[in-house]
DNA sequence: GAGTGGTCTAGACCACAAG
DNA sequence: TTGTGGTCTAGACCACTCA
């Protein structure tokens, strides 16, 4: 059994993406809705703040809590989404292959972007992502080896972060992303189906675990015509 | 008077920009806290996880609130970031050019964008925005004249957020944002020094009034070499 | 076992919107 | 005036961590 307060969401998602509420519409006040669900006022708010944090309603004091027109965004990619996850919301037919993995000393550049010591193992990985047949993701991770022992191609051929939180028990806690568009390298081009595409978007990102340590530095490339990003951002008054 | 749980966040904001909390220590427990501060435990977790949100501290259950090191993060917000923002954050040699501006009626894909009747007008503004001696992004925005009245070339110059909220009052509140890399158009290829680039990074967003309702559509379409987004991400368990 | 944060309850008063 | 969401309270029980 789940919490309380995420059965009420699930439940509420579900309705919205039914069309049981349309966009612009008012859904049932607090008060009805704490009848209906047989909870307390202060568990109702909580379900619904959870629908305000992921774009799907909007809450006007006075008024009610009105449904925005989430289907705009199809792809919700905000947050810390792994391939495996978007892979998941994709749905279609999906490989990963991977080119390269081993472990090395760090060279200036990663020293600096991991914030760690040269007398620190890390391991390089170089995957490459199909989706429907043609090889348009490129994942370069570098991860401290302190951290992370024991990584196998059967490991990253599935997924490094369940393996990280499943196998490890580290807990995976907040990213910096920074998002650019680059000239294709010689790799790129190599392990990527291009085609006439001469740039990639390149996604670096810096992850940390819970007790603030940085343990991974990655670089997503993708094919251009194939990127997509979604922001849902609030005014910070 | 503000809110009690703002006043505390806010003076524990204080208190860890100060250093009277490292990186790394335990903030005092919930419990605790409610005491010094004369409230209720749940006024306490408002406080805490406005904190949490905001990258200051990291709970674990059974342990307690530990303190992140901020000053990793000191970098532009994503948000709402207009062109006034990020150009101040720039500072580099700036200028606007109103390419266009006239009012129309929204054809069908506008109206689409909109959620709005063809029977009200809607705004036209192209406007290209010149760096350092290089137009490098043009800002298509489509606004509601009902919203939006009195819309000049002065104001399109300056800054059309700015008219909105301190000149007709209004309340923006939230944006939808999606990235892709397309095919640079004709338009972009008069407007932009697009130099050898065929392709542009563009940024669709939809943006909200306080009462929900959508009142601007915007393409904001950038020379993808001096493209750059950034992104601070918090794992949503 | 003692202390921590996570969830939940059943009230209360307030500010704001609309008829 | 009625109904809405925003804040706040004083409890309660639970899951988890650590000594």
């Amino acid at each position: 059994m789940q919490n309380k307060f995420l059965t009420i969401y699930n439940d509420l998602v579900r309705q919205i993406q039914r069309g049981e509420y349309h966009p612009g519409e008012i859904l049932p006040s607090e008060h009805e809705l704490k009848e209906t669900y047989e909870t307390s006022r202060e568990t109702i708010r909580k379900a619904l703040n959870l629908l305000v944090q992921n774009g799907y309603i909007h809450k006007v004091r006075g008024k009610g809590s009105v449904v925005l027109d989430h289907s705009k965004f199809e792809f919700p990619v905000s947050g810390l989404t792994s391939f495996k996850e978007l892979s998941e919301q994709f749905g279609g037919d999906i490989h990963t292959t991977v080119e390269q993995l081993f472990l090395s000393e760090p060279g200036e550049e990663l020293q600096k972007a991991l914030g760690c010591e040269e007398d620190i193992r890390v391991w390089n990985i170089v995957r490459s992502r199909e989706i429907n047949g043609e090889r348009i993701i490129l994942d370069k991770d570098y991860l401290r080896q302190d951290y992370v022992k024991g990584l196998t191609k059967e490991v990253a051929e599935v997924s490094i972060y369940e393996f990280i939180e499943e196998e490890l028990g580290l807990e995976i806690s907040f990213a910096k992303k920074q998002i650019v568009v680059e000239e294709a390298t010689e790799e790129d081009k190599k392990y990527l189906d291009l085609k006439e595409h001469t740039q990639v978007v390149v996604i670096r990102s810096y992850v940390y675990l819970s007790d603030a340590t940085l343990f991974q530095y990655t670089e997503s490339r993708h094919r251009p015509d194939k990127f997509q990003f979604v922001d849902f951002a609030r005014r910070v008054k």
